[in-house]
DNA sequence: TTTTACCAAGCAACCGCTTGCTAAAAATAA
DNA sequence: TTATTTTTAGCAAGCGGTTGCTTGGTAAAA
């Protein structure tokens, strides 16, 4: 066995390679799982799935360019997690703000405007969703989903759909009441779309305030 | 000099290497510049740029790996191309389909409804050029314009500009009668959004027809 | 004779991911 | 309480493959 062929390092009494690692305290209790998926979803959203390299990653949570690997099994999976989270946030949060609405709404008069009020809601909510400047998760969904596997697209389509369940029984009462009229499967695609394509140019330093943005979108759709 | 060391290949009378080249007839007529940017044009679209190497694009035209360099300088250049050529194409259809429409709109009686009607053939056009299944261009330019260069993204925003300038007086006129409710700029982003996200769900298969698909926007934006 | 439109070969850089290891923390046994 | 074992969270090195692009050449057409 030559040292020279076989440079394997020295046994019990090594000295520690390389740089110090961090105490557990100074890891900040374990979530470096989270700190990955959020710096993927930053660079994801900035540079795209494909540009972005795993040791771009690493990088900016001050890891080595293998060490991602511990966590996630694939680049792939991170992708995933990126997505998912996302989405579990947004259902979360939807039903939040859905319950805060009952609350309020049923304290005054059940008119027929009900359904616009909650439309209102939701809208708002969908885009504090898209344009809070903290999450990346739910653009990089919206644009990266062709890099999943087949099966990873199904569930991620299982969730979107829990999303926007409760958006149709309000489009039908609108519709029945005669303040939309487009059909209401198309209407929802038309109406998420108009959303949605909000994250090219929304631009959350110019100003622009959510609540003006949804009485505009809220104009455009339905007439009273 | 030794033969293995340096195997440069024999000289004036050495035999044809590798495939038969093919003759100019069969190549017709030179526009293999463009069977260069259709091939990338639809890879860029299945695929994203950055997962389409330029090999893919070479294979898919026939050619070899390092012969799409002799007719764009790289990558970049091909899908600014690409967008160049779809921007081209969709401002030249606008105004062809915009003349049209005048001559027979001038037949008619000159009523407020002129603007819808405008409107209805602007929307239905940018639904065929949107959707019509040979053209992959504009799916494209809307989803990989992050990577071009700063250059590249602003000659692209000034025949966005140019595409979109056709749009506003109709918007203005819709907003002045009471048929548009919605700001005129926030209508503009927001109804732009809802028909290219169109790209995102609309399967041609599907027998889904854009005059149906028109009919539906229409409403959802316009009252009468 | 020059130009056009390629092909064959390959280079340097970078890619996702694996392997073998280790130090610190946590769990368990004495 | 102390000693030992196991688990956790990485690091260092590198492998095989792919990438965009270049170079040197060449047959056919102009």
């Amino acid at each position: 066995m030559n040292a020279i062929l076989n440079p394997t390092p020295v046994l019990a009494t090594a000295k520690p390679r390389g740089r110090p690692r961090k105490t557990l305290e100074e890891r900040e209790d374990g979530n470096r799982k989270s700190d990955l998926i959020a710096a993927a979803a930053k660079l994801f959203r900035q540079k795209g799935f494909d540009a972005t390299s795993t040791r771009d990653i690493a990088a900016a949570v001050g890891m080595r360019s293998g060490s991602p690997f511990y966590h996630f099994k694939s680049k792939g999976d991170l992708l995933y997690a990126v997505m998912a989270e996302g989405m579990r946030s947004a259902i979360e949060k939807q039903q939040i703000t859905l319950q805060n609405a009952n609350v309020s709404l049923s304290n005054t008069e059940q008119s027929r405007q009900e359904p616009q009020n909650l439309l209102h809601v939701l809208v708002l909510n969908h885009f504090e969703v898209l344009l809070s400047p903290e999450s990346d998760f739910i653009p990089v969904m919206l644009y990266e989903w062709r890099s999943l596997t087949p099966q990873q697209q199904s569930t991620m389509a299982t969730l979107q759909r829990e999303y926007e369940a409760v958006w149709l029984p309000v489009l039908e009462a609108l519709f029945a009441s005669g303040q939309l009229t487009c059909p209401v499967k198309l209407a929802r695609l038309l109406m998420f779309g108009a959303l949605n394509w909000s994250v090219q140019w929304f631009d959350a330093q110019k100003g622009a305030n959510l609540d003006d943005l949804t009485d505009g979108a809220m104009a455009l759709f339905i007439r009273d």
